[in-house]
DNA sequence: TTGGAGGCTTCTTATATATTGTGGTGAT
DNA sequence: ATCACCACAATATATAAGAAGCCTCCAA
């Protein structure tokens, strides 16, 4: 069972945006703006929400939804309060679309991480646990990275679909249990 | 000299270790 | 009152990806 934790998309408005101004109108907490610190502004609904950290170019992007449909129905308040600003008009039809799940999975065992460095391959792995507790495997064929703990979790990062991520853990767990 | 390439900044999220820091409590 | 000590919290470490803007470094 992989379990999707982190949603990262973006996408492009049909604008040159005057954040100063944007981040004025807009206020805090909503809005928060500090070009000093970091050239985007971040817009966040409410706590917990995804934030949305939007650019001067009109580009922005979405962290934090655990879903698709999340990371769309953000993005949807996103510019229909655009819109309501007369910043953009609608519809939108610049581009938009997920570029990294960051998803979990269990393998329901502990594991020797040690042991496991041998039957991945030396040259997918990287293992320093004075440096960090897991183990990190680059599959050959794989659009993502997994990142394995001897608890027997893991976090596989870097896919820029669902099934990516699913197929990934599957043949990882083959892997696993072949050396079992 | 200039430009391009690369690296860093910020943020999100799970995961798990070591280390640093802070606060409180007990004893002197 | 002041110091030792313990508990807990926060931060660092690492991963991926996007974005803009700054930096450094190297080549033409």
């Amino acid at each position: 069972m992989v379990e999707i934790v982190n949603v990262v998309a973006s996408g492009a408005l049909d604008a040159e945006l005057d954040l100063e101004r944007l981040a004025d109108d807009i206020g805090e907490p909503v809005a928060r703006y500090d070009p000093e610190k970091y050239p985007g502004m971040y817009l966040r609904f409410e706590e917990d929400a995804p934030l949305i950290t939007v650019y001067r170019t009109g580009k922005f992007i979405i962290t934090g939804a655990d879903s698709e449909e999340e990371s769309y129905s953000f993005r949807e308040r996103f510019l229909n309060l655009f819109s309501d600003m007369d910043v953009i008009e609608r519809p939108e039809n610049k581009w938009f679309s997920i570029q990294n799940y960051v998803c979990t999975a269990e393998l329901g065992q502990n594991l020797n991480l040690n042991a496991l460095v041998i039957s991945l391959g030396l040259e997918k792995t990287e293992y320093e646990p004075e440096q960090f507790p897991g183990l990190i495997y680059r599959p050959d064929n794989g659009n993502c990275v997994i990142l394995v703990f001897a608890t027997g979790k893991v976090v596989i990062t870097g896919s820029k679909q669902t099934a990516d991520a699913e197929c990934c853990f599957a043949d990882f767990k083959n892997s696993v249990y072949k050396t079992l």
